[in-house]
DNA sequence: ACGATGATTCAATAATCGTTGTATTATTGA
DNA sequence: TCAATAATACAACGATTATTGAATCATCGT
């Protein structure tokens, strides 16, 4: 993963609501969720969590993908694993500490 | 972890100085590094480096020590792992896929 | 085709953030 | 004490960002 790509990511979460959204679609899991269930769920006004949803899907933190006349949300755990990746990489020169390279969700 | 606390520390590296900055922190380990160390490697102003250490700390991403008239810089780990937690935690209500939990650094 | 719902887009305002340059404090060594 | 180095603090400008309200686009069921 890139540098600008990781900022990206970060300061995508780097904001309440959509750290909040981000963490839904992380607890919803592959089942994701409408933005209108999300919207109810944060109490955010419909065009405000568009445009969150918007933030994070630029950063390629979520997925989209339109069903009839919904839309599903999903947390990209790609990007998760490759931003926690990134932090962790080389921790210590590799040498002083026993880092454990373990990404999440594998099986999602 | 606190949902502020959390914002703080994605905030304080979704910064490309910052990330570099705490990243060469992470890499340099319990040994940690002088500003002007940091400096030198970055190629960063004294004053650019030292306000971006301060939202660092801030954000309790890094430690300081005085040491005779260095000041020494060292990650925090407790944060970032509570961090990493933090974004990880009920992946897919915890059911639906195996979230392996596994923070950094326990050693250093 | 029509009304209703789901979702996004646009525009404007207010607030926050990064950078640069200058000045200031503290400590070491002669 | 004096010069030099290490590091931080302060102020100001430019740029980015979040929020709000209103409007737009698409889709479903009748």
């Amino acid at each position: 993963m890139e540098e600008t790509q990781i900022t990206a990511a970060l300061a995508a979460l780097a904001q309440v609501q959509r750290l909040r959204a981000f963490r839904a679609l992380v607890v919803a899991g592959p089942q994701g969720l409408t933005p209108s269930a999300m919207a109810e769920q944060l109490g955010l006004a419909p065009n405000a969590l568009s445009f969150h949803l918007k933030e994070l899907t630029h950063a390629a933190l979520v997925k989209v993908e339109p069903r009839g006349r919904n839309l599903i949300y999903r947390a990209n755990f790609e990007t998760m694993n490759g931003l926690l990746s990134y932090m962790t990489d080389h921790c210590c020169e590799g040498v002083a500490c026993e880092v454990t390279q373990s990404p999440i969700c594998t099986t999602c």
